[in-house]
DNA sequence: CCGTATCCTGCTCGATACTG
DNA sequence: CAGTATCGAGCAGGATACGG
């Protein structure tokens, strides 16, 4: 019954507090170094940030490449195999942005993304 | 920089231990009471199930249905605007289930999609 | 039947310090 | 520069009991 749901899946890898902004900064820049991360997310720790694009890695979304030189050098991209997954991440997105308008409409301009009913 | 990026937005809604689940159950067979939700998630709390419901009813996924009577009767269901969403949720399960695909070719048969480096 | 109210546990994330 | 190691807070989620 449940096994049609895959759903869950594809929420695994996005869900991590800072997965979603690293791929976007991906996305966009490219290649990107570890500090140009950490600069491009201010709040992110290094431990985090570490951490979450491990979890990426893993799952085959980013690649990771080391220079073995003083000093270290790692540059982080998108693989071949996670751009595929842009039309997804897009449909998401533009869904996003909808659902934010149809709360307003439901609820008011007050209560933004992050109102009452939602855990809090 | 990050405003394009509303995936967490749609990603918020869908989060939460029970609540793919519980939408698909709905999606599955419209209609359904408090307790038949029980029976089809044996291993759901009445706290839970109570909670991710009205999570899910404030963002007008699903809609809520009293009946005043003794004994009680509550139904619930997807609403239309939620419908609209069945696309995207057809999307992200299929690209689960390409991925739990595309994890096997990496790293073999066992390594199910809770393996290593995710989290754990 | 359909829920709350309490209490408790484990995991995610953050702060901070240290290393090749 | 690009990470680990360690400690701890806070919150999501579970067990259980009670209420309309």
């Amino acid at each position: 019954m449940a096994d049609n749901c895959k759903v869950e899946t594809a929420l695994e890898i996005l869900v991590g507090k800072w997965k979603p902004v690293i791929m976007y900064q991906l996305f966009s820049n490219g290649t990107m170094r570890f500090s140009e991360l950490q600069r491009a997310l201010p709040d992110i720790t290094k431990k985090m940030l570490t951490s979450q694009l491990r979890e990426l890695e893993y799952h085959d979304i980013i690649h990771r490449k080391i220079y073995m030189q003083i000093p270290p050098k790692v540059e982080y991209s998108i693989t071949e195999y996670a751009m595929k997954m842009a039309p997804l991440l897009q449909a998401m997105n533009d869904w996003g942005v909808a659902h934010l308008q149809h709360l307003n409409e439901l609820y008011g301009e007050d209560s933004g993304e992050e109102a009452a009913g939602t855990t809090k």
